[in-house]
DNA sequence: GAGTTTGAAACT
DNA sequence: CAGTTTCAAACTC
């Protein structure tokens, strides 16, 4: 069925590319392309598809949402975008400048081509551009067709990509040192430098495994929606996710052996990194993103890895990481970011180009990698070792959390000495059994462990005051009782956190942040809350209850419970927008993380003692949200724990008459509903 | 490289 | 839920 629609379909925009925008843009279209990319692509029509992409975001074709669709599809780009560097770097300046223009643009049916065999083909073709291949002639079409995917064109087409592709095909021969031909050179120049090795195939596979299993599908999706839209003329923002899914799945067809499991896998990036090394080069902005593989349903993790990584990199390392980029010529594509994750570190080598951009861009990163980063930058171990994560098991078999490979979402590889391993493509079903269990248990097993607050944005919604200083925590705190937190064997200190409420750690001298210090932090917040802002928040509440009693939110329907919510004074902090984020936002589940600790921020009075009941992984989730931390049950027990001083001292001094705020906090249960 | 230490994960 | 055991990483020598 699949193959039929698909290939009638290309027909059918061959014929009339307008009327193909329609199709495509149906779901179902869609979803056809996604069982057949190969044919689809080929067709004329693909050119147009990529002038009208305008996907920012993949649609929530995911259960689990990522954030990383473009940053795949721009990686999928960037392969091509390396490969035509590469064949560029070959050729003369002015054809490369052509091919250049031409194979972004055409990055789509190169990749058809590509279809029948990996990327790395396209490059070949480039290449061969001066030589007139045989489909060359199709080529130019296709490509003067389709817009200026790559970023770096898009700010040379601009508003001119429709203008550009026709012309291209024309003046390809005439124009060949135009200053954007040059441009793209230098990016493209820029982009081999930081993916120069796309070669495991390994890596790649694992992105393609996970792009083909789910987000294939939405790939195929962007690519029909590219492909409608030749009108498009101008949207280069990210018509690229075209790409990938063909690529993928190509590639996933052609052979590689998976080392990521199919959820999310961290430490796949890496490797598609440096497979990919495409990615990178597409975007400093995005191409962080982009590295970052979209994990299906570990995309925690990919999340949690990202901050740590953000933290880590940035706090510690950053300087290795500038180190490693300065090694590589400097132009490091930012980015990239994630792409340092575990496995990056195997390559570290190659990869240079993540580490910079790494943290900043993406917040996240695997904790693994992260740690093995840290490692090889520090100096550690890690270099010789190949950055991915190696286990050592002997009795675990992989198969349970023991096993960093698994507890990171990837399969052994061979550098692991484990004995008797079942983390293997091999053993895919018992491995995803496994996962499976382990997850029954705690949902939240393969979760990312450290989260980033760094997030102002929601810190920021709140008062100022929520703000502190620590930027991640450990989601579930360490229980050192010996190591004084000074050591690895601390989860807060290897990640390179500092340790919080949730740890039980003893005699903690975490060097990235003291407990105590958390505690006191927050308390000082509080107190400087209370007093400074106290009286503001309670005009600007009172302000604000009249304004909602008078005109509701639509986004928070709580009719009920507004009265109530206004006189709290929390909700300015809180406010509504906080549940409305996570709610909001399909990956709640990612966020709540954040949430956590951002509402352990803003919520400070509360999240004393709520965070203590929090330490549990899967109340975390829960009560992240915001409506469990304001959760009436919750909050009133959390007063009661902080001890009657505190109620009082806190929420005595807000709540002065404002005891309301407990009150309040039923109405979020009210909005919990949309859950 | 072997042995020890440590704390998370798993089990009871 | 608390206590114990198992496990593998981190660490030391």
């Amino acid at each position: 069925m699949d193959n039929e629609n698909s290939q009638k379909e290309p027909a059918s925009k061959i014929e009339t590319p307008t009327p193909k925008s329609k199709f495509e843009d149906s779901p179902v279209f869609n979803f056809i392309n996604n069982l057949s990319p190969f044919e689809p692509v080929k067709s004329f029509s693909s050119a147009q598809t990529f002038s009208s992409l305008n996907f920012t975001s993949p649609p929530p074709v995911f259960a689990s949402p990522h954030p990383n669709f473009h940053r795949e599809s721009r990686f999928f780009r960037c392969q091509h975008s390396v490969d035509r560097s590469k064949a560029l770097g070959d050729g003369s300046v002015s054809k490369e400048d052509r091919e250049v223009d031409l194979n972004k643009d055409a990055t789509l049916e190169d990749e058809e081509e590509e279809d029948t065999e990996t990327s790395c083909e396209l490059p070949q073709i480039l290449s061969s551009d001066g030589q007139s291949p045989p489909h060359h002639g199709e080529d130019i079409v296709t490509q003067t067709l389709l817009p200026p995917s790559d970023p770096p064109l898009g700010e040379d087409n601009n508003g001119s990509s429709m203008n550009r592709l026709q012309k291209i095909p024309d003046s390809q021969e005439e124009e060949n040192g135009t200053p954007d031909s040059r441009r793209l050179m230098a990016d493209a120049a820029a982009e081999l430098l930081v993916f120069r090795s796309p070669n495991d195939s390994e890596a790649f596979t694992c992105l393609v495994d996970k792009i083909s299993s789910s987000e294939r599908r939405f790939f195929a999706g962007v690519k029909h929606h590219h492909i409608i839209p030749a009108n498009g003329s101008s949207n280069d923002n990210e018509p690229l996710a075209v790409v990938p899914n063909q690529l993928v799945s190509n590639v996933h067809r052609g052979s590689m052996r998976r080392r990521c499991l199919d959820f999310e896998v961290p430490g796949k990036r890496k490797k598609d990194d440096d497979q990919q090394t495409v990615c990178d080069n597409n975007k400093p902005e995005s191409s962080s993103s982009k590295c970052v593989v979209p994990g299906i349903g570990l995309h925690l993790n990919a999340i949690a890895m990202a901050s740590r990584n953000t933290k880590i990199s940035i706090t510690h390392e950053y300087s290795s990481s500038e180190e490693v980029q300065n090694t590589f010529s400097g132009s490091i594509t930012p980015v990239h970011s994630q792409d340092t994750v575990p496995e990056t570190l195997d390559q570290a080598e190659s990869q240079p180009g993540e580490e910079a951009p790494k943290a900043l861009v993406f917040e996240e990163l695997i904790p693994d990698s992260l740690q093995k980063k840290k490692q090889v930058l520090e100096g550690g171990e890690g270099e010789g070792e190949s950055s991915c994560k190696r286990c050592n098991c002997k009795k675990s078999k992989c198969l349970k959390l023991y096993c960093e490979c698994f507890a990171a979402g990837v399969y052994c590889i061979e550098p692991c000495s484990c004995v008797d391993c079942f983390n293997k493509p091999i053993h895919e079903d018992t491995v995803l059994a496994t996962r499976k269990q382990i997850e029954s248990r705690n949902p939240l097993a393969f979760a990312p462990k450290v989260i980033r607050n760094s997030d102002s944005s929601i810190m920021d919604t709140s008062d100022d005051a929520s703000k502190t200083p620590a930027s991640a925590r450990h989601k579930r705190g360490c229980n050192c009782k010996k190591s004084n937190c000074l050591k690895k064997y601390c989860e807060c200190y290897q990640s390179g956190v500092g340790c919080s409420i949730n740890c039980r750690c003893e005699g903690c001298k975490n060097a990235f942040g003291r407990k105590d210090a958390y505690l006191h932090t927050i308390m000082e917040s509080k107190q400087e809350d209370d007093h400074e802002t106290y009286e503001k928040r309670t005009e600007k509440i009172q302000q604000n209850s009249k304004e909602v009693e008078q005109n509701p939110q639509p986004s928070t329907p709580l009719p009920p419970y507004r009265n109530l919510v206004v006189h709290q004074p929390f909700l300015s902090r809180n406010k509504l927008p906080p549940t409305q984020f996570f709610l909001g936002a399909g990956s709640s589940s990612f966020r709540k993380p954040d949430c956590d600790v951002t509402q352990s921020m803003n919520e400070k009075k509360s999240l004393e003692t709520v965070t203590e009941d929090k330490t549990e992984i899967m109340p975390d989730i829960l009560n992240t949200s915001p409506i469990k931390a304001n959760s009436p049950n919750s909050k009133r027990v959390s007063p009661a724990h902080i001890g009657p001083s505190e109620p009082g001292s806190i929420l005595g001094k807000r709540s002065n008459g404002r005891k309301l705020i407990l009150r309040s906090i039923p109405a979020f249960p009210s909005l919990n509903p949309n859950q």
